[in-house]
Parts: C-alpha cells; sequence; structure tokens
DNA sequence: TGTACATCAGTGAACGCGCGTTCACTGATGTAC
DNA sequence: TGTACATCAGTGAACGCGCGTTCACTGATGTAC
C-alpha cells in the first residue's frame, strides 16, 4: 500500500511527478504539461514540484531522459545478434524501436525535441539517449566480429541505421505518409533494404 | 522601390508577413513567433495580420507550406536522373534535402512538428508535403523505367528513403551526434549503403 | 524511552508577465455614374 | 473628368487568461543525548 495518501510528506515526489508528466504527455500532449495541472494530478500544492527540480525545463529533460532509458531497455531486450540469420536481429530492433515510437508519439516527440544547446547542459539527458546509438553500435561490432558483416568502422553505420528508424518512426508519428503503414512490415522492408549494402 | 513605408495600405501585407515570420524562426525558433513580435517587425500594427489569417495557427501552417514548397524546388532542381550512375541522383537528392535542414534547422522543424490532425485541416499544407514524397516517386520510377533499378512498387521504397533522409536530417538539428558530421559525406554513405539493395 | 531541535518536504497566496484575440473605429482605394 | 459611396486594409486600446515562479510559512521527520 502507498502509504502517500494520508500522510503530509508523499513518500517519492520526484518520481510521482516524472511518471504523471508522462502520463500527461502521452494523453494530451507535451504542452498540457503545466506545473499546475501536473501538481494537480498528483495531489499536491503547485509549488512542491520545486523541491524536486529547479524549473519545468529540468523536470521535462528528466521525464525525456526516462524515456530514453525505457527505450534502451527495450532495445536491449530484442538485441540478441542471430548468427543463424543477422537481418532477424536488426529487424528486431528497428521492430522494437518504432513500435516504441507509435506506442508513445507526444512522448517520442519531446525525447527528440528538446535541442543541442539544452543538451549539453544536461548530461543525464545525453547520456541516455546515447545509449541508443551505443545499442546499435553493439550490434553491428558483433554481426562484425561473427563475419556476418562486412568490416569496417561501425559508428556511422550506426548513424545510418539510426537515421533510417528514427526517419520511420518520425514520418509515421506525424502521419506524412498517406495510408496508415503496416508499421513493422514497413520496418522489415526498410531493413531489408539497408542491409543488401552491409551484408558480406 | 517599396511603395509600402509611406502608404496606409501595405501592397502585400500576407507575403511580407509569411516572409519575416520564417526569418523570426529562423533566428530565434518558432516560439519566437508571437503575433506581437511578428507585427512590430513588419511595421504593423499587432491585429493587422487578422485581415490575412485567421489565427495564429493558420499563420504558422502557411510558413510550413512555404517551406515544403522551398524545399520541392529544390529537390526538383538536382532531380535529373542520370543514366550513367543512378547513385548519383539519390546522393544529390538527398545532400539537396539534408543541405535544407540543416541551413534552416527552426524552419525544417516547424514544417514536421504539425501533427496529423492539423494537417487535415490544412489541405494546401497537406498537398506540399506530399509533393517532398512525390518528387521521390518520380526518381525512382524513371530509374526503374531504365532498368536501373529493381522492378517493383515505387511507394514504399519512396517512404524507406524519405525515412532515410528525414532521419539523417533530424538527428543532424537535433545533434543527436556525437561530433558535428561532414553532411554530404554521411548522406553519401547513407545512400550508398541504402541502394546496395535497390540497384539491379 | 522521552524530549529538543535541526532539517527537510510540503503549503497557499500572490505577482507579474506575455500572450492571442476582440472590438469599434478610420483612412485609403476602386468603381459606377 | 469629377463626385458618391461601398469595400477593404489598416489602427490602437483593451480584455482576460494561464502560466512559471517567489515568498514567508508550517507541519512532519529523524537524530542526538
Amino acid at each position: 500500500m502507498a502509504p502517500s495518501k494520508t500522510t503530509y510528506h508523499h513518500g517519492d515526489l520526484r518520481a510521482a511527478l516524472l511518471q504523471e508528466a508522462a502520463a500527461l504527455i502521452e494523453e494530451n500532449g507535451t504542452e498540457a504539461v503545466t506545473m499546475r495541472a501536473l501538481s494537480e494530478r498528483v495531489g499536491v500544492s503547485r509549488t512542491a514540484a520545486y523541491r524536486h527540480f529547479a524549473n519545468k525545463t529540468d523536470l521535462l529533460g528528466a521525464v525525456a531522459a526516462e524515456g530514453f532509458r525505457e527505450l534502451r531497455e527495450r532495445l536491449h531486450r530484442v538485441n540478441t545478434p542471430s548468427a543463424a540469420n543477422p537481418e532477424d536481429g536488426f529487424v528486431a530492433m528497428a521492430q522494437a524501436y518504432v513500435q516504441f515510437a507509435v506506442g508513445h508519439p507526444a512522448y517520442y516527440r519531446l525525447m527528440y525535441g528538446r535541442d543541442a544547446l539544452q543538451r549539453d547542459q544536461y548530461p543525464d539527458l545525453h547520456a541516455a539517449a546515447n545509449a541508443i546509438y551505443d545499442e546499435l553500435v553493439t550490434l553491428i561490432v558483433t554481426y562484425q566480429q561473427q563475419g556476418l558483416l562486412k568490416p569496417g568502422d561501425a559508428k556511422p553505420l550506426a548513424y545510418v541505421a539510426w537515421s533510417l528508424v528514427h526517419g520511420l518512426a518520425a514520418l509515421i508519428i506525424d502521419r506524412q505518409m498517406e495510408t496508415p503503414p503496416d508499421v513493422d512490415a514497413l520496418a522489415q522492408l526498410a531493413l531489408h533494404t539497408l542491409l543488401q549494402g552491409l551484408l558480406r
């Protein structure tokens, strides 16, 4: 049981704020997150959040970092290089990636919406975002070591792969594509096409 | 000479608003566009803009549409399929695309930042965005007809290619990539890799 | 075990600001005769 | 060519709202003795 409701001290207000902010974002978009709406939702005074975050920007930065960690976890879970068919490994990652974005569009937009200067001021956010990239590099390097992928610098290739899945996710989310596509099939086609150039 | 300064009627206030809004976006980002700042910049009263746009959302929608038209024009200019080396055609398009985004990051973000429901209410914006996609389809179909590209449905392939360049542009703009990359080289690598799967 | 007290997490009233938009208006323009 | 008038593109004052954030405060908690 949460001891919170009756007690004066919340217990873990910080975590509650992050969680409800994420919920608010998914329900009504990031612009629906106001300190007032958020605190009301958590059941706390307007100013309580300032005990845990210097300001709203910091709070949203923490939410975004949380999102990157969640996404990375999902990628990591399917990051099981299969010697039998290397394409499967990439496709699984791509599908997990795009599914996350499609499942949490506003959240995904928030994660990628903060720009450079801000990011530099938030090392935690920066690290969380970078972990996504690392996950891709790892996959590529593994396949290269197994001789299933052309040798060479994995980093630029990881950027290319990342660009492809991010672009796919972004276009789908923002409905730039005419017909609601079969997300998994499109991810598979994209990776299949790309991998023709990567396979040994 | 512009007869504007001295006359009461502006001449072409609508065009001036769009132009200055774009300038404001590029200088300070979209959130710097307020009806007040914009009208002051154009040298007109706060409310004059409402003669030409129902509200701020409409105005920004028109700016975004203008951006898509400009981007499409640039793509069209380099859309000259070369039978000698089909890869060149794709690379040229990709580079033009990414250069536009890198050259006008805030503007590019605005163009892709509006989401679905809004887009449905703005057929002009929708059409302008779709023209980008059409440009890609055209290139693919041309190469297919020349027998330089595998035959097949060009539409999904166009989505894949679009995803790749859009993802590349977005990651670069939002500085998700560690080192400021050589944009043209990265675009070339990306397309080269992708095309291994597309070439006959 | 009981008390004193420093620390910490919350409260709630209020401030000031910038914004989009409205309203009744007025000056300029173009057209009909 | 000259005048009357409808129409259109601007003005400027004002409204109301929601927001992030501040401030002085108070209640709860944990620790030292």
